[in-house]
RNA sequence: GGGCGAGUGGCGGAACGGCAGACGCGCCGGCCUUAGGAGCCGGUGUCGCAAGACGUGCGAGUUCGAAUCUCGCCUCGCCCACCA
């Protein structure tokens, strides 16, 4: 693919390692062959590798090679063995920055979206990775935003999505509703631009995700990264517990239904906290208290969550004057309301037992309400303080009936009894909430509804869609969506009488879009459908799915709804989207801190690609360590895997007839063994490492599988200064090389390949097979311990009977000096691993 | 406060309960060069002239044998954070 310069063609010399000479025509020659193309129709069995899509932000950043060169390596490997493997891209593009870029700067969000994904693009193909780009997906295009809109309908239909009236978390500064996993940190500041959140009264479109919460929690056939089911399974955060009807002592006021894990507690309930939204405060609210409790609540409802800082600070509440009774001991205990009871949780109001509960404890003690213990705490513990029961043997006093019962059994029993006298039964809480998916900005796939003054919220018809975004609009810093003032847009004819009815205004959460592009991928030019089943069927789910674990509760859980309420509506017949989850780590600075602009510690894949190639840069960012655990970048380090490509380009060549055999280095003709010998054990280095590299690429153990090639590089380097470079091992030790190095360093796997006469392409060819019996060796060296340290080595043939081996050990003179004539106690053997000998002394 | 994860040379990191430090960087010495660089050869955990001793955050334990398993503590990172 390249040309000798004359200098070299008059030389004979190797041509200099200079990948700027063959990488790009190389990716050319790729994409001109539709090498990556992945047909439909192909029998062989499939395999669909896919990595989170990027949003379009300008720029590939050196963190985009590192996600993306893992699974690229991955699907380069299970097409060479055999696979038929579709490996796309797209463009996750909708979303604020295009918006603010059209605020700041005055370009339309469309333009600055589609310049930002030319660029994009075109440095994702210097990057050599095996995308399929004639599936490329871009959320923003009309032709998948249709489809995005076509879903929405569906989960309308089947009642998942419906429009509510919420006290929602509103980001100030984006000017948009938050769903709540995007609400972050103690501080609770907005996902995105970090702005501590506020709380306001909206209208919003939901998605009802809470129906599966129960499904979400099963992982059964899964394979994901342990962290990642953790933060899902607490997310959903399920409960199990009772609902109890407390009867309200007032006429003909209904009863107060409390949720609690602890129904077995119910005697030593002593008061019963409201939270501020709760409808009865309002109801139950004595004329004398009214004003107090007014005040408090209106106080609780302007506090911003971010006042929240800390979960120690002071309980505050006031009483409403009026009392429940509590079933069991039919007592009345005060109502009260305070803003450690959240609406949103359980039924917004509990049966407070201060003697059980830390946070009714604080709260009884502030404002000095009776605490009455009915678990027994064991001998010893503590005085003045909750005594949470924990273990099943603890046993109920001054609980009626239920006294002397262990604690484990009373929370059934009571639960039972409760049922009996109609006052609740058992119930289970969760803490996931329904996904708000409305949000106030132009930058997204129009929510397909229109409000008729008559028929009210009307689903636009499908012949309709899609509802286009209007491209004359202003942007003007108003922080309010165009989509508002754009008459032409408003205006929508009623689906059921034709009246004149106004368009929905909101766009869905950008999550929408990457809820279902996987689909996407299977069929991306499909104008009559959403996908294709047929392709569908063939691809899905996905095998691997790589990206970042910032997506443990948005995306991924977002994902799995989907699949999940699509198979219930027919249309899918499977129930996840992926099987195998891997997250890559993030890489660091030099300065082992985040890289950022303001810090200038950034590191730009363009200059490093210009300066050391592709592969270099690849290879790099796979050797910096465990890739689920990213690292620091190293400037020194790239210069050692260069200089490792820089080996391989030398030791692959065919050199000129005649140069081949015995190249003179300083021990050249200086034989360490026998050519056979020598042979031999290139050949055992060289199927280890088929071995090796083949079980760390699948397990995404890129780090190590480097070091293996490096290994067999270094092998292949002595076993031409032993002067073997001529000999059938000798091929065949640099072909396995090249062939493993294949996934990682494309081009230049591609390069030696071709120079060495073999058939294009490489990345075609059958992946090496590790003969086992060439992989083990004749002799072994065997570390010989005298009480579990290291003191000698014996080397051995592999079959020296167990005997011979005890034999030999003890005769070593560094055992000797440790038995001191003695007889050992003991001899331990792991056969082909160590030898142990135990003295006397240990 | 709760949950999870991690602490190994000067640095990034290797190590199915079985030779700690693979591989690479850096550093030291050498060869080659007018020189620098590149390239190549050798060395490089700590202490010690050596024999050897000591070494995986700290302290215990299990084991013939522990970086690895168990318990307690310390430090760092991530997630959640009044969820009844």
């Amino acid at each position: 693919m390249t040309t000798r310069t004359a200098e070299e063609a008059r030389t004979g010399r190797s041509e200099r390692f200079d990948p700027s000479r063959y990488e790009q025509q190389w990716r050319d020659r790729w994409a001109a062959d539709d090498l990556y193309h992945a047909d439909d129709a192909d029998p062989k069995p499939k395999r669909y590798v896919l990595t989170m899509y990027p949003y379009p932000s300008g720029d590939l950043h050196i963190g985009h090679w590192y996600a993306a060169t893992a699974p690229d390596i991955v699907a380069r490997l299970h097409r060479m063995r055999g696979e038929n493997v579709m490996f796309p891209m797209g463009f996750d593009s909708f979303g604020l920055p295009a918006e603010n870029a059209a605020i700041d700067r005055g370009v339309h969000p469309a333009i600055w979206t589609a310049a930002n994904i030319d660029r994009m693009r075109a440095q994702f193909r210097t990057m050599g990775c095996m995308f399929d780009w004639e599936r490329e997906v871009v959320t923003s295009d009309p032709g998948y935003y249709r489809w995005t809109q076509w879903l929405f309908l569906q989960l309308y239909r089947a009642g998942l999505a419906y429009r509510a009236m919420a006290p929602v978390d509103w980001c100030p500064k984006d000017q948009v509703v938050l769903a709540r996993e995007q609400v972050e940190g103690a501080d609770r500041h907005c996902w995105r631009c970090g702005t501590p959140v506020i709380k306001r009264d909206l209208e919003q479109w939901f998605f009802r995700i809470t129906n599966y919460a129960d499904e979400m929690l099963s992982f059964a056939g899964l394979d994901y990264p342990e962290p990642i089911r953790l933060m899902q399974t607490n997310w959903i955060g399920r409960s199990e517990g009772a609902e109890i009807d407390f009867p309200v002592e007032a006429d003909d006021a209904a009863p107060i239904r409390v949720f609690t894990t602890r129904p077995d507690t119910i005697y030593g309930a002593t008061f019963m906290v409201l939270a501020p939204e709760h409808p009865a405060v309002a109801a139950l609210t004595t004329d004398e208290r009214r004003s107090e409790v007014e005040a408090y609540v209106a106080a609780a409802r302007r506090e911003t969550e971010i006042e929240r800082l800390s979960a120690e600070r002071e309980k505050t509440g006031v009483p409403i004057g009026a009392f429940a009774v509590n079933p069991m001991t039919q007592q009345p205990i005060p109502i009260w309301v305070a803003d450690y009871v959240l609406p949103g949780y359980g039924t917004g109001a509990i049966m407070a037992v201060p003697a059980h509960d830390e946070r009714d404890y604080a709260f009884a003690a502030r404002y000095d309400l009776p605490i009455r213990y009915v678990v027994q705490p064991p001998d010893g513990a503590p005085q003045g303080q909750p005594f949470i029961a924990h273990s099943a043997d603890e046993v109920l006093v001054d609980s009626g009936e239920f006294s002397g019962m262990p604690a484990s059994e009373a929370i059934g029993a009571i639960t039972r009894q409760l049922a009996d006298l109609g006052l609740g039964g058992p119930a289970v809480s969760y803490k996931l909430r329904d996904w708000l998916v409305s949000r106030q900005r132009y930058w997204g796939a129009p929510i397909p509804i229109v409000y008729c003054p008559e028929h009210g919220a009307q689903p636009v018809p499908e012949d309709q869609l899609p509802v286009t975004l209007p491209e004359d609009v202003d942007f003007a810093p108003t922080g309010v969506s165009p989509l508002q003032s754009h008459e032409a847009f408003l205006a929508a004819s009623c689906p059921v009488c034709g009246a004149d009815a106004r368009r929905e205004t909101d766009t869905m959460d950008t999550f929408v879009d990457s809820a279902w592009y996987f689909l996407r991928y299977c069929s991306p030019h499909d104008e009559r459908q959403a996908w294709d089943a047929e392709a569908v069927a063939r691809w899905l789910p996905v095998d691997v799915y790589t990206g970042g674990a910032e997506h443990a509760v948005l995306h991924l859980m977002y994902a799995r709804f989907f699949v999940k309420a699509l198979r219930d509506m027919g249309m899918l017949a499977f129930d996840e989207p992926w099987i195998v989850l891997r997250n890559q780590g993030q890489i660091l600075g030099e300065d082992h801190q985040r890289m950022s602009k303001s810090r200038g510690n950034v590191v730009n894949p363009d200059e490093l690609v210009a300066r050391y190639g592709s592969d270099t840069v690849r290879l790099f960012l796979m050797f910096i360590g465990p890739w689920d655990q990213g690292g620091p970048w190293n400037p020194m380090g790239i210069e050692g895997v260069h200089r490792f490509l820089g080996r391989v380009w030398h030791l692959a060549q065919p050199a000129a007839a005649g140069e081949m055999p015995g190249s003179q280095g300083p021990n050249g003709g200086q034989l360490l063994g026998t050519v056979e010998e020598l042979e031999r054990a290139l050949r055992r280095a060289t199927h280890a490492t088929i071995a090796g590299v083949t079980d760390d690429y699948g397990a995404f153990r890129f780090n190590t599988a480097v070091a293996k090639l490096m290994e067999l590089s270094n092998a292949i380097h002595r076993a031409r200064e032993a002067g073997i470079g001529g000999s059938s091992a000798y091929g065949e030790a640099v072909d396995t090389l090249l062939l493993l190095l294949a996934p990682a360093a494309p081009h230049i796997a591609e390069e030696l390949w071709a120079r060495r006469g073999r058939e294009y392409s490489i990345h075609t060819h059958a992946w090496p097979e590790a003969d086992p019996a060439l992989a083990v060796a004749d002799t072994v060296e065997l570390p010989v311990q005298v009480d579990g340290k290291l003191r000698d080595r014996l080397v051995v043939t592999r079959d020296t009977p167990a005997d011979e081996v005890e034999r030999l050990a003890l005769a070593s003179q560094h055992v000797q000096r440790y038995l001191a004539g003695r007889a050992p106690r003991r001899v331990i053997q792991v056969p082909g691993k160590l030898v142990n000998v135990v003295t006397p002394d240990a």
